[in-house]
DNA sequence: CGGAGACCTTGTAAAAGGTCTCCGGTGCATTACT
């Protein structure tokens, strides 16, 4: 070991000790945070709980210059604003729609706050932006960067600019965070923040103390009825998550008249209310929650027994983050989803949706027949439409070829790019790959519920993780069902590159004793015989 | 894609079955009102 990592590693510790009151830092953290006191981009998985936030907030005290922190939720920020107050670990503010008065990046550009939160919407400002930089940002973080990928393209696209954003700040040493990210998730999120030669750092997955459970029903009347007779009957607090708001509101109603402390938890609900279920959960008031996929993010509560689904969720990473709140503790928990295949309708409903061709057309035109720069807020005026769904178009149309940053807010024709109308072409067309990508995570989330194999090998694998064994904490495990796995070897092993005459490059995912999961780049999840794939000859290795 | 509720039809009077329409998840910010 050099001297210098030596030091570096004792300076680290030293803040970490001293300022945050952390008597010892994990492997992963370490080296992380090394990294970047080097100057490099860091691309971090580490289960919630684990000290994630360590990982930017300890090389922040030791780099000359504020943390830009960007963060999904205004409550996170205001949480984690909060936090480094207590630690005094040199100011933090927030910057976003809700705070009233002060000037909180005059702050940070007089050296008065070595942290400053902000959503992604308010790095869509210019003026925003350019005020950070003359502050000399002297590192990135971006927390709970698995929303790069899955609510960038559609929800909230101002999440895919932060690659510009980040090299207008003049590209600072930039870590990204989360609890979950498959391994094409982790390249998608590396590649939209335009990471250098990032170090990946990803440990624990595995939740050996999570029991995994599907039960499969018929009518949603019998499903609706197990479930609430099960987290009425089960001991501890627990999570239902549901599909719909008014699920959620009936699943809470049943369980309160089962006489169970429970609320109902969604995005409809007046904000004090929300907040309300939310302190009442945190401070044990409450059995149970039935919510939502808005509840959920930000909470660390460890003793949370079990999470029912009353319906599958849009794919396996969202299914494993949301199961991921029980047990946090280590002490048993257990995982159940209510399983019907009718159920996946509405997720399927979700991912479909065309994109606008009509706007991207005009957005085209426009640009291409301007000739300069166009500032974005004048299309937005001369167009009339949303801040999200022009931003969702300019994205397609600059990932097309045909459009490019200009200056401060401004785009322009990228030179020798496509015309118009070709550029909308390529721009559906890239989002026809999306949706079929989005559709596979489903068809894996079906493939969850229906396997026979070991569940919890299911979902590591999905990860990335080979698990060349059987759990024996599933239903499928307990009930003898699932075979042990062969040894994988061969062209098609784990991770192994493969190329399908009509689908492309992909790379081998699972691989179970008679068939394969292939995750191809264009059109996703696909699971394949491999008597078919031999027979037929259907996969060359690449 | 599938479920719920509205509306309609049937063919004789109180209710059952068919067809249609609408709705459904995550949050930022901004604006126009009480």
């Amino acid at each position: 070991m050099g001297d210098g990592s030596g030091t570096r590693a004792e300076r680290l510790r030293e803040v970490a000790r001293e300022v945050f009151g952390w008597t010892d830092l994990r492997p992963g953290q370490l080296e992380a945070m090394e990294h970047l006191l080097d100057g490099g981009d860091a691309l971090v998985v580490l289960p919630t709980g684990s000290g994630k936030s360590a990982v930017y907030q300890v090389p922040a005290l030791l780099l000359d210059g504020p943390t830009v922190v960007v963060s999904p939720l205004i409550a996170l920020q205001r949480d984690q604003v909060a936090g480094l107050e207590e630690a005094d670990a040199g100011g933090a503010v927030a910057v976003n729609s809700a705070q009233s008065g002060g000037s909180p990046l005059e702050e940070v550009r007089a050296g008065q706050a070595e942290f400053v939160f902000l959503a992604p919407e308010q790095l869509a400002k210019p003026e925003t932006v350019d005020r950070l930089r003359d502050a000399r940002p002297s590192l990135v973080a971006i927390d709970e960067a698995h929303c790069v990928s899955a609510w960038g393209h559609d929800f909230r696209p101002d999440y895919l600019r932060l690659g510009q954003v980040i090299e207008r700040l003049g590209h600072p040493p930039v870590v990204a965070l989360t609890a979950t990210a498959t391994p094409a998730v982790r390249e998608e999120i590396a590649a939209s923040l335009g990471l250098r030669d990032a170090l990946h750092v990803v440990r624990g997955f595995d939740r050996p103390n999570l029991g995994l459970e599907v039960r499969r029903f018929v009518t949603d009347e019998d499903l609706r009825r197990a479930l609430v007779e099960d987290a009425a009957s089960r001991p501890g607090l627990g999570l239902v998550y549901v599909a719909t708001r008014r699920a959620a509101e009936e699943y809470a109603a049943e369980l309160k008249a089962a006489g169970r402390r429970a609320e109902a938890y969604h995005a409809g609900m007046r904000a004090a209310d929300r907040h309300r279920v939310h302190e009442r959960f945190r401070d044990g008031g409450l059995d149970v929650v039935a919510a939502t996929s808005a509840f959920g993010m930000g909470i660390d509560k460890p003793d949370v027994r079990f999470v029912l689904h009353a319906a599958p969720p849009d794919s396996p990473d969202s299914y494993y983050q949301e199961i991921g709140r029980a047990g946090r503790d280590g002490e048993s928990a257990e995982a159940v989803l209510f399983y019907r295949p009718e159920d996946l309708g509405l997720r399927r409903f979700f991912a479909g949706g065309r994109p606008d061709e009509e706007l991207l057309l005009r957005v085209a035109t426009l640009v291409c027949e301007h000739g300069g720069a166009v500032p974005v807020r004048e299309l937005r005026e001369v167009l009339g439409v949303s801040a999200t769904r022009l931003t969702r178009v300019v994205n397609l149309l600059e990932r097309a070829g045909a459009v490019e940053p200009a200056g401060r807010g401004g785009l322009r024709r990228v030179e020798g790019g496509p015309e118009p109308a070709r550029a909308v072409e390529v721009a559906v067309e890239l989002e026809e790959a999306r949706r079929r990508v989005d559709a596979s995570r489903i068809e894996m989330m079906r493939g969850y519920a229906e396997t026979t194999g070991c569940r919890r090998r299911f979902l590591l694998e999905y990860f990335g993780e080979p698990y060349e064994r059987i759990c024996g904490r599933c239903d499928t495990c307990r009930a003898g069902e699932a075979e042990a796995p062969e040894v994988a070897g061969g062209p098609f092993a784990m991770h192994a590159r493969v190329r399908h005459s009509a689908w492309g490059p992909g790379t081998v995912m699972s691989r179970e004793n008679d068939r394969i999961t292939v995750l191809f780049e264009e059109v996703g999840y696909k699971t394949l015989s491999l008597e078919a794939v031999e027979r037929d000859d259907l996969l060359a290795p690449c």
